[in-house]
RNA sequence: GGCGCGGUAGCCAAGUGGUAAGGCAAAGGUCUGCAAAACCUUUAUACGUCGGUUCGACUCCGUCCCGCGCCUCCA
C-alpha cells in the first residue's frame, strides 16, 4: 500500500519515500506565540500530528522541527505594551502552546527551534544572500527579481510585473512591492540586537529557511504548514533556500486547508473564535476535539461546530465500549474465520485510507464497519477468543493514528478496589432481588463518575 | 481581476464513467428486573445550475450561481 501526499509544488498526487535513508526530513511551521493558539492553528497542528504517525506507521523514523516563531512585529507590540521583556511575554505563550499540544495528544517534533535563538544564523544567512539582496535605510530585502523561478509553489506568474510600483506595504521602502524584508531596522523604542548588518531583528520568513536548512539539510522531504502560508511565506522560504544552496528546498509541500465555524469563517468580532481552552473549559473533551479535527481529511476546509464536537464525542465512546466488551467478554475457543478475514480487510482499508494522502475519513468508515460486524458476532454468539487478538491489535492500528480511545483522567476519582466491593455489594444485592439496594449503589457510582453494565458475563465498569 | 479549494441526505462527510461508504441525529424493533451497552430495520430516483461528450456521468469538458482561502500579517 504505497503512501500517496498531495504536492503543492506539482498540484498532484505522488508517492512519498524519504529522499535519502528510511528517515523523513520535515519541517513545519509552528506558532507565534503572541497568544493562545486557536482552534484553527490546532486543526493545521494536529494534521502535523497525524502526519508524523501516518509517516512512523510505514515504518519510516523521523526527523521533525518545528519553529516558535518568538519574535515579530505583534509580538514586540504587545510585549512592549505590557512593559515585559520579549522573553517573559513570549515565555507564558509558549508553555500555554506545549500545555494544549499535550492535552490535544499532539507529538512533540524532535526539535522545537526558537527564532530568537539562530538569531546569528539567520545574520550569516543574509549576509551569504548577498546579490540577492538590497539595504535601504537599514532594513535588508530579498530581491525577487533575481530568483526567477519565485511563484513556482503558489502557481503565481510574477514575471513581466517586478518594477514599477513603488508601494509602503510594510512601512519601509523597498524596490518592488513583493520584495520582503530579511532584516528589520528597529523604529524608536523597538527591541533590537546589534549584528554585522546592523542594529534590528530578523523578518519572518528567513527564520524557516535557516533553522530547516541547519537542522536537516538543503533539501526537505517534507515541508508543511497551513494553506494561508503558502504565499507568501513558504514562496519566499523557497527563494531564500534555494539561493543559499542551489538545491531544491523541499521535496513535498503540504497544506492544511482552512477551519470554519459554525459555517462562518471565525472571526473575534462574530463571537465563534475558539482557543482550546475555552473549549476545555466549557466541558469539552480534548479527545473529541481531536477526533473532530481528525476526522475530516486535511485537504478540505473543516465546518467545526459544537454539534459536531458533540458527535465526535459519542462517536469515541461508542468505540471505547468496543474496546471495553472485547477486553471484558469471554467467548468460546476457537476463531470465526470469517470474522478474521473481514478484520484484515478492515485493517487494510483503514491502512489504505491513510496512505491515500490521509483520508481519515475513508479510514473511519472501515473501523465502523469492523466494529459493527464484530459485535453483531459477538449479539450472535459467533465472536470466538481467537479473534480478540486481531480485534484488539486493529483497534491499536486505529489508535496509532487517532490516539482517542483512552480517556483523559480526572483528578479525585475512586480507585479501582473501591468500585470492585461496591460492585461486589450490588451483586449481592442483586442475588437477593433487592434491586432498590441495587439501584442505590448503581446510582451513587454514577455521581461519582463510573458507570454499571450489566452483561451476560458479570458486570463491568467504565470512567464516564 | 489573478491563483487555489469546495458545493453529496436534518448535520458532518467518503467515493467511482455503469446508477451513492461511514459517523451523528430521528423513528420503530430485539435484548434487559430496570438501565447501560449492543444489534436489526427505516431515512438521498440521487450528488449546486444549465449545457456538452458518452451506450451510460454524481464521477470528464464548458457555462453560470454560491461558499472559502491566498494575492498585506495570518493555521
Amino acid at each position: 500500500m504505497p503512501l500517496r501526499f498531495y504536492n503543492t509544488l506539482s498540484q498532484q498526487v505522488e508517492e512519498f519515500t524519504p529522499a535519502a535513508d528510511n528517515t523523513v526530513r520535515m519541517y513545519t511551521c509552528g506558532p507565534t506565540v503572541y497568544d493562545f493558539a486557536h482552534i484553527g492553528n490546532f486543526r493545521t497542528f494536529t494534521f502535523v500530528d497525524l502526519l508524523r504517525k501516518c509517516l512512523r506507521a510505514n515504518g519510516f523514523h523521523l526527523n521533525h522541527v518545528m519553529n516558535i516563531t518568538d519574535v515579530d512585529d505583534k509580538i514586540i507590540r504587545n510585549a512592549v505594551a505590557q512593559h515585559k521583556s520579549l522573553d517573559e511575554y513570549t515565555k507564558i505563550y509558549t508553555e500555554a502552546f506545549l500545555e494544549d499540544c499535550a492535552a490535544l495528544r499532539l507529538e512533540r517534533p524532535e526539535r522545537l527551534a526558537p527564532a530568537t535563538e539562530h538569531i546569528h544564523d539567520m545574520v550569516d544567512a543574509i549576509q551569504k544572500l548577498g546579490p540577492h539582496t538590497y539595504s535601504s535605510d537599514g532594513s535588508v530585502y530579498f530581491k525577487i527579481a533575481s530568483f526567477p523561478t519565485y511563484g513556482k509553489l503558489s502557481h503565481n506568474d510574477f514575471s513581466g510585473n517586478l518594477s514599477g510600483a513603488r508601494v509602503d506595504v510594510d512601512e519601509y521602502e523597498k524596490a518592488d512591492a513583493r520584495d520582503f524584508a530579511l532584516w528589520k531596522t528597529p523604529k524608536e523604542g523597538e527591541i533590537f540586537w546589534d549584528t554585522e548588518i546592523g542594529p534590528g531583528r530578523p523578518g519572518w520568513h528567513i527564520e524557516c529557511s535557516v533553522m530547516a536548512i541547519k537542522y536537516l539539510g538543503d533539501t526537505l522531504d517534507i515541508h508543511a504548514g497551513g494553506i494561508d502560508l503558502v504565499f507568501p511565506h513558504h514562496e519566499n522560504e523557497i527563494a531564500q533556500s534555494e539561493c543559499l544552496t542551489g538545491k531544491p528546498f523541499a521535496r513535498f509541500w503540504l497544506h492544511a486547508e482552512f477551519l470554519m465555524v459554525e459555517g462562518q469563517k471565525m472571526s473575534k468580532s462574530l463571537g465563534n473564535y475558539y482557543t482550546l481552552r475555552d473549549l476545555v473549559g466549557k466541558g469539552h473533551a480534548p479527545e473529541a476535539i481531536r477526533y473532530l479535527l481528525a476526522s475530516v481529511p486535511y485537504r478540505k476546509s473543516l465546518n467545526f461546530t459544537i454539534d459536531g464536537l458533540k458527535s465526535a464525542a459519542i462517536a469515541i465512546e461508542r468505540l471505547r465500549n468496543f474496546k471495553l466488551r472485547l477486553e471484558t467478554d469471554r467467548y468460546a475457543d476457537g476463531v470465526n474465520q470469517q470474522l478474521a478475514e473481514r478484520t484484515a480487510l478492515a485493517s487494510a482499508a483503514f491502512t489504505a485510507g491513510i496512505n491515500d494522502d490521509l483520508n481519515t475519513a475513508e479510514a473511519l468508515a472501515a473501523v465502523f464497519e469492523f466494529v459493527r460486524d464484530a459485535n453483531s458476532a459477538m449479539d450472535s454468539g459467533e465472536f470466538r477468543a481467537g479473534n480478540t487478538p486481531d480485534a484488539l491489535q486493529f483497534l491499536n492500528l486505529f489508535d496509532s493514528i487517532f490516539d482517542v480511545l483512552k480517556a483523559t483522567a480526572k483528578a479525585g476519582e475512586l480507585g479501582d478496589g473501591e468500585i470492585d466491593a461496591r460492585i461486589e455489594a450490588r451483586t449481592a444485592a442483586k442475588r437477593a432481588r433487592d434491586f432498590k439496594l441495587a439501584d442505590q449503589i448503581r446510582d451513587e457510582l454514577l455521581a461519582q463518575g463510573i458507570i454499571l453494565e450489566d452483561t451476560k458475563n458479570g458486570v463491568r465498569w467504565k470512567r464516564k
